[in-house]
DNA sequence: TCCTCACTAGAGTGATCGTTCTAGAGCGAC
DNA sequence: GTCGCTCTAGAACGATCACTCTAGTGAGGA
C-alpha cells in the first residue's frame, strides 16, 4: 500500500527531525506524525526505544552520506577535483533547503557524546567509516598512507566545520573558504 | 556569602549545561540545581525564559573563549606558532576533561539553526567575532584582507570540525592532524 | 521606624515527555 | 475455518517540561 515500509518511513522521518531538532529536541509523537505510523509500531520495530531508533537512523543515514559523498568524488577526474566537488555540491544543498540539509550526524553527535555511549560509538562509527573511505581515496591518488589519514581528517573536519558556520551565518562563505582550503591541501599532500 | 553572584552563578551553571547537554536536553530545574539558586530567580534575572537564558549565556562563553583564545595566540611569536598554539591547547583540555569540554557554541548552535532565530543570531555574531579577530591578527601577520578571511574561517572550521571527531572518537587525532592542517594553512596563506 | 523594592523560595499549572499496555486487524499455513 | 503471528492503533501512565504565582526576606533610604 505505502511506497516504502513502515520501518523505512520511521527511520527516514526520524532522520529529517534528528538533523534539524536535534535528540533530545526530537519527540517520540512528531516521529510517528512525520512518518504517519502508529506509536505502537515504532515500539514495535525499535523495542530499544528511542535510543536503538536513534542509533540505526545514524548507521543509516551515515551509509547514505558515505555512498553520496563518494559518487560525487569519484565521478571527478582526480581527487582534489573530487575534493572541490564535495564542497560545491554541499554549498548548492545548503542553499536550496534553506540550510536545514547539512550533516545528519554532527548534532546528534555532539549531544550525545558525553552522555549516551551507544549513541556515541554509533556516531564514531560513521565518521571513521567516512574516514576510512576518504584515505583509501586519498592512497590511491598516490598519498602515503599517514598523510592520507590527516588530510582525510582535516577535509572532513573542515566540511563539518564549514557547515556550522554555514547553518548559523546563512550564507555559504564558509563552506566557500573550507573547501578552497581542503582542495589547497589535498594538492599539497599529492605535491602539486 | 557566595562568591559569584546569583545571576553570574545561574549563567555559569547553563555554560556547562548547555555544553555537554546542548539547548533542548538542558533543563531549568538541573540550571537552578547545579547553579545552587532558587527557580525564582532565573525567572527575575531571565525574564525571557530559557531562550534569553541560552542566548546571555552563549554570548558570555563566546566572549570568553574569544579572549581566552586570543591570550593562547598571542603568547606565541608569530601567527604560525600561535594557530599551533591554539590546537594544541584545546587538544590538552579536551583529554584533561575527558572529552567533555569543548567548544561551547557549537552543539547549541547546530540545534537552533532552524528552530529559533534569536539563539541562531546569537551563536553567529559569536562566531563573528572570533573570525573578525582572527583576520585582523593574519592581516597583522602580512596577509591580505581576503586570504586573511578565508584562511580565519578555514581554521575556526578546522577547530569545530576536529572537536567534533574528537568528542566522538575519544581521541585527540582530530585535533592534532586539524591542528597540522591548520598550521599548513596558514604557513602557505603567508608565503612561507 | 517604616517603606520600598530587589531578590529568594518553591508549590503548583497544564502540557508534553518516553514508554507501556490492551485490543484488534490482516494474512499465510494447515 | 481457525490458528498463529506480525503489525496497527492509540489510550493511558508517571515523570518531567517550561513557566507562573504568591508569599516572604532583608538591606538601604527617608
Amino acid at each position: 500500500m505505502s511506497p516504502a515500509g513502515t520501518r523505512e518511513r520511521i527511520l527516514d522521518a526520524t532522520a529529517e527531525l534528528l538533523r534539524i531538532r536535534g535528540y533530545p529536541g526530537t519527540g517520540m509523537k512528531q516521529v510517528v506524525a512525520q512518518a504517519g505510523a502508529p506509536l505502537g509500531s515504532v515500539y514495535h520495530f525499535f523495542p530499544g526505544g528511542k535510543e536503538q531508533l536513534a542509533a540505526e537512523t545514524l548507521e543509516r543515514a551515515g551509509a547514505f552520506y558515505h555512498d553520496l559523498v563518494l559518487a560525487v568524488f569519484d565521478g571527478e577526474d582526480d581527487a582534489v577535483a573530487g575534493t572541490r566537488a564535495i564542497f560545491d555540491g554541499a554549498a548548492e544543498v545548503l542553499r536550496q533547503s534553506g540550510y536545514e540539509d547539512a550533516c545528519p550526524i554532527a548534532t546528534v553527535a555532539l549531544e550525545v557524546a558525553s552522555t549516551s555511549e551507544p549513541l556515541r560509538r554509533a556516531a564514531d562509527r560513521v565518521f571513521e567509516s567516512w574516514l576510512r573511505t576518504l584515505t583509501s581515496r586519498f592512497v590511491d591518488a598516490g598519498m602515503g598512507p599517514a598523510v592520507a589519514r590527516s588530510t582525510a581528517i582535516a577535509v572532513v573536519g573542515l566540511l563539518e566545520g564549514a557547515f556550522l558556520l554555514s547553518r548559523s551565518a546563512r550564507t555559504t562563505e564558509a563552506v566557500e573558504a573550507s573547501g578552497a582550503a581542503a582542495v589547497a591541501l589535498v594538492a599539497a599532500a599529492l605535491g602539486r
